[in-house]
DNA sequence: GTCTATAAGGAGATAGAC
DNA sequence: GTCTATCTCCTTATAGAC
């Protein structure tokens, strides 16, 4: 954005913008730095090694799309008003950014060890978030009400994720069955949050007897 | 696997496997030459261009992933059991290969222009297979007996497929909460399926009132 | 049909001038 | 801190011998 910046930032910025875009295998040091203004060799001064420059850009992304899920804090409101929320906020997120969502999957298929610094951190329980923990036992609390199904609480995390992230990896098809134009992006992504929010709270009732 | 096969299929064979394991960018026909026995030359006297070459490997298994949704076909079951056959075969056939999952996604995000291809056959409605229209007629019956949810057709099937699909692009941090071994990667795989079948089922019943 | 040799280009990284 | 020049390696694709 701003010429005058400090170089440093703007490299990490258009960086950011071409990982974001075309993936860490599909952006070469050489056209970052065409995009930035300067030469390549003031990549490698700054960052020493494209893997290095592309972490810089990766790591807060991932912290922002795992820990998305805690946000939505405590307000007065009961479970599935809290179910919604977290959905809501889930989604918007995604949608602030569409590239975000493919951007992670793709780097978590191509490059799964680049997780084993984060898997740590995400699944032992001792160093879960307590947003977390207070959303467990919400469930458990809800679960022993009998007034939502058996499930585990990580499990209702892990499909308001898929649903989320698989609905802008499907993009691309699913607002595209002939025209791109964003009205049918809008109408696209505004239905499927309407479903997955529905599927979501209706699979949490308890079975009919 | 037979050393006296016909070498263009060799190559197919080893260029599936390579691709399926490191994407299309991350595998080079060099690569594909020297696990073939063969000059890397060899590969494109055959298929001419490594895009060719990928092409044959990447379309059929578009196809299995997308019209295996249709497969299951009619016995005379009642619809929630039809439902549950869907996302029994439909995960079996992810399960039977788990790089396939990621495998599609990875090119759906890193090249959506493949895809033009296929949109016509899968999302104009004249052209979608009987299954289909089968499946949709279905819906709307039990949509007018109030047995289930209003939902559109077409949206039962791409939850069903973000939910299958996810769980194996999720899989190698799912199942390594530390170690990797085989039986908790079995046994989180069917936790997930049954959770997500769960989820399909409850989520379809009719909102209470 | 299968090979060797090579063209033509792009990558990431570094040395060294300024 | 920023540049030019260059090293080394690897890529896809083709020409031409056998």
């Amino acid at each position: 954005m701003d010429r005058n910046q400090n170089i440093e930032k703007r490299i990490l910025w258009v960086a950011e913008r071409l990982f974001l875009e075309k993936g860490f295998s599909g952006t070469s040091t050489t056209e970052i730095a065409k995009a930035v203004g300067c030469n390549q060799a003031l990549i490698h001064y700054y960052f020493r090694t494209k893997e290095k420059l592309f972490w810089d850009v990766f790591s807060p992304k991932v912290e922002q799309v795992v820990e998305c899920l805690d946000a939505p804090l405590d307000e007065n409101i009961g479970f599935f008003d809290r179910v919604r929320n977290i959905i809501d906020f889930y989604f918007g997120m995604l949608e602030l950014d569409e590239r975000l969502a493919p951007f992670i999957v793709n780097e978590l298929i191509m490059h799964p060890a680049r997780w084993e610094k984060f898997r740590e951190r995400y699944l032992q329980s001792e160093s879960r978030s307590s947003a977390f923990n207070r959303f467990e036992l919400m469930v458990e609390e809800e679960s022993a009400k009998g007034t939502i199904r058996n499930v585990l609480p990580i499990d209702i995390l892990l499909n308001v994720m898929s649903l989320c992230i698989s609905t802008f990896i499907m993009a691309p098809m699913g607002y595209a069955r002939g025209e791109c134009d964003s009205s049918t992006r809008k109408e696209y992504l505004t239905h499927r949050k309407q479903d997955v929010t529905e599927l979501i709270i209706n699979g949490l009732m308890p079975p009919r007897q």
